[in-house]
DNA sequence: GTGATTTGACCCGC
DNA sequence: GCGGGTCAAATCAC
């Protein structure tokens, strides 16, 4: 990342610290989530969208963010591996569509699974389950041994069409409160990703809601078929500002502004976050 | 009909 | 040999 544009994101997260901290005082004066606070919240969401959308940024591998995620990651780290040891994990796998028609299934798998290490892997734990903005498809799920949850495994729903290698597992690990543990591996080479500002920009909140939660991988996803997790719940890994930047989504910025108190309580929290990463 | 999820089987690393 | 990660046919939902 560029120092301009560093600077830029730098600027856009204390507006958004300004603005919250405005929120919060309004919301200690009301008892609810009055219409007077929407405004704010609609200008935060804008905020954190610009942040994400300048973070996000197609050279965020870069060093800068390495030296971030370095410095702001103990446990989890930043994801270093290289897109081609990426490519070389799956580059032995032939095409499904040009798989050969007469080959039995255990040809088609010679050759694969190669080097499965974790070395990369990025963990987020949170209280439920958000969209992190990317498109996921579940190709699988498994009974872990000492588990009581299955885990359940996606890719980007671009890997055929991009090649994007970046998969994720999820996997309750706690049932009261509940919590799931996300371990993201590899990049996000595709460029299908929801950009939260434009997203925003696109679903004005005093539209239609149901626009506002729609996603790519909403359908079928196992952990958002609760309608309470899906509108009302917003938890970030509280233990890395990166993490945070890295999981904030457009559903849970929507869904900040149709939220309850203790909905509004928790991101703040996660906005005193921005504190520790402004210092960087 | 299309696309996503489910699920049993397969494969690999330890 | 075991456990975990992935594949792909079957199934499901829109």
């Amino acid at each position: 990342m560029s120092g301009d544009t560093k600077l830029k994101a730098i600027e856009e997260l204390v507006r958004g610290r300004e603005l919250t901290n405005q929120l919060r005082d309004l919301l200690s004066k009301s008892a609810g989530y009055e219409s007077g606070s929407e405004d704010l919240v609609i200008k935060i969401c804008n905020t954190f969208a610009n942040s994400l959308s300048i973070l996000r940024n197609p050279n965020r591998d870069s060093g800068d963010h390495s030296e971030v995620c370095q410095k702001r990651r103990k446990e989890m780290r930043c994801d270093g591996r290289k897109p081609e040891d990426w490519g070389e994990l799956h580059s032995s796998k032939t095409s499904p569509s040009g798989s050969d028609s007469t080959s039995t299934p255990k040809d088609r798998r010679e050759g694969s699974y190669k080097s499965r290490k974790k070395e990369s892997a990025r963990k987020s734990i949170s209280s439920a389950l958000t969209d992190d903005g990317y498109a996921w498809r579940k190709y699988g799920q498994k009974q872990i041994l000492n588990s009581i949850h299955p885990r359940s495994y996606y890719r980007c729903t671009y890997r055929k069409e991009q090649g994007c290698l970046a998969t994720k597992q999820v996997q309750m690990i706690q049932d009261d409160p509940p919590k799931f543990e996300s371990i993201y591996l590899g990049p996000h080479t595709c460029k299908n990703t929801l950009d939260p500002s434009q997203f925003i920009l696109d679903h004005p909140i005093s539209g239609d809601p149901s626009r506002i939660l729609s996603f790519a991988n909403k359908q079928y996803n196992p952990f958002f078929s609760s309608p309470n997790q899906e509108s009302n719940e917003i938890t970030y890994n509280g233990s890395s500002s990166s993490d945070y930047l890295s999981t904030i989504d457009p559903s849970a910025e929507m869904s900040v502004l149709s939220a309850d108190q203790d909905v509004i309580s928790g991101f703040e929290d996660s906005v005193q976050d921005l504190d520790e990463l402004l210092d960087f």
